[in-house]
DNA sequence: CATGAATGAGAGTTCATTCAT
DNA sequence: GATGAATGAACTCTCATTCAT
């Protein structure tokens, strides 16, 4: 596969990863996505053996981004509570930019899937996130700009709240003002002991 | 439809959310209901019209029962903080009880079908939920058992986790421990000042 | 499946045979056969999972057919040479009815799957024919009428010689003449002695 | 086409060869042969039409090979007995090299195909080999070394034996001894009387 | 009321053949 | 000459829904 291919498979990507976003995993068919991206049936199939293991690449790919992002972010000089405030807008992005969150997708095939939870991709991405907001806490109480007892749970709970406001997004919906009050809830909870 | 019937479709529920529950929505087939109910095929129809129909009175008899058991627990005299701990409880039990948990099936309900956001069912149980919470908060602030400025964003914000935590727990998997940690940190939040 | 099932079971067995017969293994679609049972496509899933299995069910009926033909020949008061000419004339008449032939079919089935030589149905046919000839030929050897000192070999020979016509007259043609003249040779060899 | 051409085509034939004998003639994909000769798709369209023809010439390139080795043999000194003992050992050799045996795949082309049946290689080939079988018997004859009254009858004889041996081959097995068992007990027809 | 055989649209996938490069 | 990405018709198989019994 040339460059030129490479090319292509990326374009079917991004575009299939906008067609898994609109409509879940289960609910997409071959015909949605060759239509989307006006490619011949049998094209697909020149880049990708199977729907799972287009998702499986797609899910890589969005990794890949995210992975990028928190490289930058974590590159520049700055205050625990920017980086973190940061990580929280990037989240907040993705929550509500209804058409380009991917979670109802990702629950749907790691659940459809009977692969080992431990493996899975989406556990990964989850505890990537807990890891990063635990040491962007740790970070935080060391300077003096946070209070915490456990940074570890308070990293959880952040990510099973960001969780449940992207499920939320797509399926009974939720406005900005919330998630900006759950977010800020959130960063108050550990700044508290100064602000009294 | 007399009551012999109205037994046959209840039953036909409380089966086919067996089948939801483990399989999601989408993933599930006419043969999958009808051969755990052991009916016919047929046989389904004269009691409900698609299998769309099927689940969202599905649904309506968990919001049912979940609406009994509120009932119960309200009608008790308890301090507000045993009420909390009830629910908080029972959401546990709905949490980890992985073969007991429509949440996948629904979000995926709700996210397949074009329905207006503010009438799902999905969102009437989140709402429900909120208010539940908010009105034990305020209480508890009332007779000084919590300390709380906005009792319905932190009402939220609980809910939130406990939907972020059942989509992991049918997705990613979540230990009893990491549960009670996450619920005990969230009412901590509330007794706070008490324990300082 | 009830009787009436059966029976359309037993409909379609019979029309496959003939697709089959007429257009091998490899070249017969699911469409050959619906169409030809005016069934639709999914009908033929009610009765068999797949192209292979029933054409698996065709040989085994293929072979029940023949068991029957056989039992009533052995069941009948008749000199050795009698039943050896009413199996060779049975033989004669499978390979020259050129559409009720399924030899092709059962090379293609046997070469492409890669089942174990021995145990494969085609086989299993072979030997019995082995068998069946070379019990008649012993028989007729004790009763005087034949000569012949390895009796399996020869048998062997004859349905060589039956597998060869069969193949010839569904790929180069085989005429009734050329058919008689051969199993008349073979009946020959066999009887030479006396006739000297 | 230059002689480089001509090449390229010959070494296509003779790896499309193998290829059509391991697998025979319908299971055989496009892709099967360019992978064996490691040439484009588009490449090997340069030299062949389409995979009928591709086939065609595969036979018809067997069929000159069969000549040359012919030829070959009957330009030696040699006696009668001798020739046809060359002619049944490559038989043998024919039937028992597995994997070097077009038989399968020429009969599942001819009967695809809705060639005249007097036109078709496979029958003259057949036809060649009767032809060579009775020439060798009628020269047999008159020297003394065989007794046989029907020479062409006898030639067809041990070509359906061939025939059947090689089909047998390939689909139910068939031992090395058995092949010699076989081609043994049809020469022993011939020079029966002296054996006497 | 209840059955389950039957339907047919549509899913995923394969492959001979073409054609711009 | 040679490439291999692209096509699209045709394949196997699935499943919600219907309807004669």
């Amino acid at each position: 596969m040339g460059e030129k291919s490479e090319q292509k498979k990326q374009f079917i990507l991004e575009t299939a990863r906008k067609v898994f976003t609109e409509k879940g995993y289960k609910s997409v068919t071959m015909k949605d996505i060759v239509d989307a991206c006006e490619i011949s049936r049998g094209g697909l199939y020149l880049y990708f053996d199977s729907t799972e293991q287009l998702f499986m690449e797609v899910l890589k790919m969005e990794q890949a981004d995210t992975d990028d992002t928190l490289e930058d972010a974590l590159s520049k000089e700055a205050t625990v509570t920017d980086i973190l405030a940061l990580f929280l807008k990037e989240q907040k992005k993705e929550i509500l930019r209804g058409t380009n969150n991917l979670s109802i997708a990702t629950y749907e095939f790691f659940f459809s899937k009977k692969f080992p939870k431990k493996e899975n991709i989406a556990r990964k991405k989850f505890e990537l996130g807990v890891k990063l907001l635990s040491e962007m806490i740790d970070a935080g109480v060391a300077n003096g700009e946070f209070f915490c007892e456990d940074s570890v749970a308070v990293g959880k709970n952040i990510m099973f709240v960001i969780e449940g406001l992207k499920v939320a997004a797509r399926t009974i919906g939720v406005s900005e003002k919330t998630v900006d009050e759950q977010l800020l809830y959130m960063i108050q909870g550990l700044v508290y002991e100064e602000e009294e």
